[in-house]
DNA sequence: CCACCTCGTGGAACCGTTTCCATGGAAACG
DNA sequence: CGTTTCCATGGAAACGGTTCCACGAGGTGG
């Protein structure tokens, strides 16, 4: 059962493959009687082009690759599924990759996209920049940072040796402004009268969590907290090692009198552990989550949370990259992040 | 900045393109001296193979496609998960695409799908089997149904017209037993008193939503409960439909003691409606809802729910897929579901 | 009436691979 | 030593489209 060619087409419609081809992809010269012909042909064969080869012969694909780190933490669904729906406005089909905050798993899937030859990438990356994704950057490829980025966000006094080797090549990114959320959450707790606040901290591999971990430490030493390094329990995004970490930060011999989870996998997890024990969020242990997720509001007490926009990201990085594609430049942008209070924030109890 | 070929590689290394294809494809038929001088040339030039041509010449692409009907539903992300993961161990990359409840939507993707070419897909349908989706039944690619098929589960009164025009050909699928879940989620309601049982209805485009809304009604039968028709709010499985069911439920003159919602997006549509109504959870109104969502253990009451296991689903289609693709059979299979009873379900109140 | 331009058309090259087939040399065998 | 077998190799034909180029017919202006 071969499948039917251009070449099939073009027998049975009684003209060349050239005009064929023409009639197919809208080209003006040709005639009514050729496209009546050619029309006619295709219904009757149910002939479909081979994108493929289409696009070996042009230099487009007419596809964006979309590399984030989990489609199951609804944030970066949110973001696959605004790039996608918008690129589709442009006739662009998308494919979604899950690097399961895995740099492995990320290189393997840019080997994969760059083999693919899509036209563009937006990428949540992660890693040093190092390896393959700088390989992949040096391509010449359009690619746009969401969410995340190389180097860290704002000044950058952390740079370990100088020549930092992620800035060379100028990327467009959507974040976040990651600082402000944590550091109103922070000040939010102190105001409360918190002086144990807990973080479970995203992965140091990704810009989102170190600058998370950093606004944190700043406004803990702003706020006059206890600079205590056993209340930052190190997590990976995912949701148990949110489990893990609030397990981790309960059992200090002091514990915490409030907790920050760096993403809501994690807070989920830690949510559940409070749950388990018994402690009253909001009343014995205060929690503040990140991402505003819809489930977030109707826990009891609804969560106080880091709100931001992953649709407005994922639409901005789309038109960054339609830019990009059209050789105009692209603008990065940092969209901003605040605090919603709710319930799960409440006056910090004095330690029994 | 022409890309580097294999052409470019072939000159590099001093061999034929032919032989630096075989050294690139692990050929047996290599000598060690061309294998080294292929792999140095490759290094040097950066050479990446084009996945395009490659498959172009295959007749394989090495891809599989999922249309689900909408990523930042947690179910379906769950199961694009799932089959990405399972088909990369494989060797397969996917490409997920989302149908957004839209048989248009989905038309147009599994055109897309189609034009690239890709191995085999996995679908959730939706729509009658008729117009694009008959026609790429047609085509020969393997196709697994997961969470939805086109004809109904077990038995089958309700065909239109008997000449049905979807079951001619056979497409294996992993679903889940919507029947029995929703019958226990009504059996476990009038066990506790409800003689009104409010059904926010999925799409009667979808196997899914005929279903649960058939369990619904032959368990209200058995169960006595009053058949009013106005009980039934029909949705589109998305999260407004749930907030607009849910309001149009409490506004019955006689409203419903107890509340169904036919998926997770509907039902948290729902459980906004009564939190923002002050309805008491459990208490005024009782709520079941579908998928275990792990925020649905964490809200105030603990929500019942009709439970299954998306993850297994997606890991069942992938091995479906690959028997498929290796000419084996593949089997069909219907997972179980079962109602989890937690708090939002309790004792019908007395209507005032 | 001729030169010119426009327009629809078909032949053929090309995109970057894989693979069939023929070839030549070396090794194995009698 | 001659013949067969084996194996690495290169040339060239696919794969299924698009597009360059040449060509002939018909219309227009001088």
């Amino acid at each position: 059962m071969r499948s039917v060619t251009i070449r099939d087409v073009a027998a049975r419609a009684g003209v060349s493959v050239a005009t064929a081809s023409r009639v197919l992809s809208g080209h003006p010269a040709t005639s009514p009687a050729s496209r009546a012909n050619v029309d006619a042909a295709v219904a009757e064969l149910g002939y479909r082009p081979d994108a493929r080869a289409r696009s070996l012969r042009k230099t487009r694909t007419g596809t964006i690759g979309i590399l984030v780190s989990d489609v199951r933490n609804p944030f970066f669904a949110e973001i696959a599924y605004a790039v996608e729906r918008r690129a589709l406005q442009a006739g662009m089909a998308t494919v979604v990759c899950n690097a399961d905050e895995s740099v492995d798993q990320q290189d393997r899937y840019l080997d994969l996209l760059v083999e693919q030859r899509v036209d563009a990438m937006v990428i949540a990356p992660q890693g040093d920049g190092s390896g393959t994704l700088r390989e992949v950057l040096g391509l010449g490829i359009p690619v746009v940072f969401v969410d995340r980025t190389l180097a860290d966000g704002s000044d950058g006094s952390d740079g370990s040796d100088g020549s930092d080797g992620s800035g060379d090549v100028s990327v467009p990114s959507i974040t976040s402004d990651n600082r402000t959320g944590l550091r109103e959450a922070v000040e939010h707790l102190v105001a409360l009268g918190h002086r144990r606040v807990g973080l479970i901290a995203g992965p140091q591999e990704t810009s989102t969590g170190r600058e998370r971990l950093r606004a944190y430490r700043e406004a803990a030493a702003a706020g006059d907290l206890d600079p205590d390094p056993a209340l930052v329990a190190q997590g990976d995004f995912q949701h148990a090692s949110g489990v893990a970490g609030a397990r981790r930060l309960l059992d200090l011999d002091d514990p915490p009198t409030a907790i920050i989870g760096a993403d809501s996998p994690m807070t989920l997890g830690a949510l559940e552990v409070l749950r388990e024990r018994g402690v009253r969020v909001g009343e014995d242990v205060s929690l503040v989550g990140y991402d505003d997720l819809a489930a977030f509001s109707l826990v009891t007490p609804a969560l106080t949370v880091v709100a931001h926009d992953p649709a407005r990201m994922g639409a901005l990085a789309a038109d960054a990259v339609r830019d990009l594609l059209a050789g105009r430049p692209a603008s990065s942008a940092v969209l901003p992040a605040h605090l919603v209070v709710r319930g799960s924030t409440g006056p910090a109890r004095r330690p029994a």
